[in-house]
Formats: C-alpha cells, structure tokens, sequence
DNA sequence: GTCTATACTTGGATAGAC
DNA sequence: GTCTATCCAAGTATAGAC
C-alpha cells in the first residue's frame, strides 16, 4: 500500500502549504521520538511541535501511526543514502570502519537510529505495527550484507565469517551501542569500541588486503 | 532509597495477603513489558493481569513508575543470579558460548531481557526514569566486564582487546539481538550467531587455553 | 488490605465553521 | 487546508466504605 495521503476532496493537486504542513508534521515526529520516545510521541505533542493544529495530523497522515511510520520511512531513507556513499567511498576496512564512526557519532547527534529503535520497541505496544517496522528494515539488512560481504572479501577470516549472519550481528551492535549512549548520555564506551575495531582493521588490511571494487554502488 | 513499601497504618508487619499481593503485581508488570511494552503497561493492565484491583498499584508502589522499577529489580536480580551460576561453571571459551547461548534462549522465552528492554527505551518518556534504569545496569556491566576478562584470560588476543571495552559491546551485542529477535519472533539469526562464536572460540581454546580459575565466582 | 467510586488529565479521532 | 469545538476512551491518582 503507497504512502496513504489526504483524502483530499474536489481539488486535485496538493497544494504548497500542504506540503509544508506535512514536512513540518514529519519532522516534528522525529523530534517527538527523539525527546520524549514512542511512548510520548501523541498527535497533541506532535502538533504542537509542528507549530499546527492538532486534527491535521488526521487530515495528512490519517492516524498517529501511520505518521510515526512516515518518519520511519523519512529517517530511513535519507541515513541510507548517507550511509551507502560512505559505502561507495570506502576502499580498505580501515576506510569502513572510520566513516562507519563518524556516521554513528552524527547518527546519535541527529537522533537518526534513535528513531529506528523507539519504533521497533515501541511498536509491541500496538498491534500489528512490529510487521510493519520489521519490513522497513528489509534495506538496511540488506544494505549491511553488502557491506559486510565487500569489507571481508578477499580477508584471511572471510571463509570463517558469512556475511548474513555477521551482518545481522552488526545491525544488532549498532541498535544496541545506541540504546546505551541514549541512556546514559555517553558515547565514549562506543566509540572506544570503534577505535578497537579500527586498529584490528588495520591487522587485517596489511594481512590479506581487502579486494574492494571501488565504485560499485548501485 | 529502599524499595518504598506500602504507607501502611497502625500496623506494624506486612502480611502474608500483602506479600501475595506484591509478588503478584510485580509478576504481571515483568507479564505486561513483554507482552504490551511500556507504553502498554498501565496500572489498570497490570492490575487486570494481577487479578486485583488497579488502586492496589497505588497503595503498594505509590506509582506505575516505582511498580515498574520493582518489576525491573526482581528480574535483573533472578537473572543476574543465573548468569553468575553459569560463569562459574564454564571452564573454556566454548564452555562459556554454550552457556550463553542456553541463557539467551531462555531469556528470549521467558522475556527477561525484553524488560530491560522496554525499560531502558520506555524511559525517555518517563523525565528521570533514565538515569534510575541505568544505575541498575551496573551490576551487569561489571558481570559482563568479569566474563569477559576471564574468557580472555590467556588467550591470544587478551592484549588485542581490553575487557571493558569488550565487555560493553557484548551488553550492546545482546540487547540488539533481543531487539531484532523480539521485533519479527525470529531468533534463528541470533543463536546462527552464537553457533559462529562457538566455532571461533573453539580454534580460539586450542590455540591458547584460557586460563580459567574454576569457582573464582564472588 | 482491598474494593468501589470518582476527580482530573491526556490522548485519539471526528464534525463543522472558515 | 486549517482551525475550533467536542466526544469518547483510557490513564493516574485519591477518598472513603468495608
């Protein structure tokens, strides 16, 4: 089913402030699960976030859940555009692993996984909506197989390690080192963590050096 | 501050009704985190599941938020508890993947983690809830910091990787896989992850035994 | 200790004026 | 398209009967 959007009446074309209302709705959600989570994240908070009224949110998006999976979709889409440049760019693990850093370090700074991670916790508390968040995340494990598979071919530990399942590994590490710098305001353990990576990276890099085609993203 | 019992009157002891009582409404609160999350955890949902009424929340716990903390303690507590009993037994590397992996199994069926969980996210909607849940987390992280440190002890790469460091991607690393298991009731790619571990560390326990002190445990 | 009843608040959602 | 006004459901919390 396509983005459902205003049942508009007679008129056809959506109109400029329309647009506006609806960008502005998308991105006071965001804000909502960054500041106050799922939980907090109602039509009234929202809206006033918005600078609107509070029935827009019906108007434009028809429930607060179908707006809470607008931001999904918002979010989703342009951190994975971010993150397959950096993709792209990366020719070496020690690459990967440094741009994989600075994206998680803008990543917390935005809010950008935190979004992710409330909906996937919050969506237990309303039926049906785990199916749909759970499918939203089909690119990025997608996206993290193809990252995995580039950064261990051609490595001394590649026969060792399928890609799938390191990735779901990954996914599970970024989800988690988020959760835990949220909680407690601290990213040092986490980017520690990265900066141990990188230097393991680098072992492996000078071993069996990464067979990495540049400029191989779709 | 202690766990803040109920005001009770003129009467000194609690009784055994109240004891029941208590027990139960912690029990269905641990019930209602996994099975309706945060948001859905409301005093009259745990009552209903509790088999009592929604005011008894109130007189026992004097708010949903201190219920839910309780609920949090009297998990972390038993599980903790078990998690210990498995450190001590393990020996090898391999004993102590095989160890975990049952215990995440578990933890999976029963929901345990899944409250952390949920608390842990729940509390950003909750001003001050954060900083409480997260004191709680600090019998885990030094548990996880001496299991890590024991299973490297005498390993190849104990110089390679400092325990507490390793020990917080291994927090981050379980709660991601609980998120993910949770979000689509899949655990396959998780414990493929466990089976993967126990392969490395078994090439990892012939290269260099750990040198693992049995009944170290506190 | 536990219940019923109730005051008060907040949130989802809709109707209708503009 | 946006707002005001409103209904209804659900939640927190307290008072008071038993």
């Amino acid at each position: 089913m396509a983005t459902s959007g205003p049942r508009r009446a007679a008129s056809g074309a959506v109109g400029a402030k329309a647009g506006a209302t609806r960008t502005a709705l998308v991105a006071a959600t965001i804000e909502a699960l960054q500041e106050v989570g799922f939980g907090g994240a109602s039509a009234r908070e929202i809206a006033r976030r918005a600078g609107c009224n509070q029935s827009l949110v019906f108007y434009h998006f028809g429930s607060v859940t179908e707006l809470l999976l607008a931001a999904l979709d918002d979010v989703s889409a342009r951190r994975l555009a971010a993150y397959r440049d950096v993709l792209a760019a990366a020719s070496t693990l020690v690459d990967l692993i440094d741009s994989a850093r600075v994206i998680f370090s803008e990543d917390l700074d935005a809010g950008h996984v935190a979004v992710l991670v409330e909906m996937i916790t919050g969506a237990q508390a309303v039926p049906g909506l785990g199916a749909q968040v759970s499918e939203r995340l089909a690119p990025w494990r997608e996206f993290a197989e193809t990252a995995v598979r580039r950064a261990l071919a051609g490595s001394p530990v590649e026969a060792l390690l399928p890609a799938r399942e390191v990735a779901h590994g990954v996914m599970a590490g970024f989800l988690g080192l988020e959760l835990l710098a949220n909680l407690d305001g601290d990213r040092a353990a986490a980017l520690a963590l990265f900066d141990r990576a990188r230097m393991i990276a680098s072992l492996l890099d000078l071993v069996g050096p990464a067979a990495l085609l540049p400029g191989e993203q779709p």
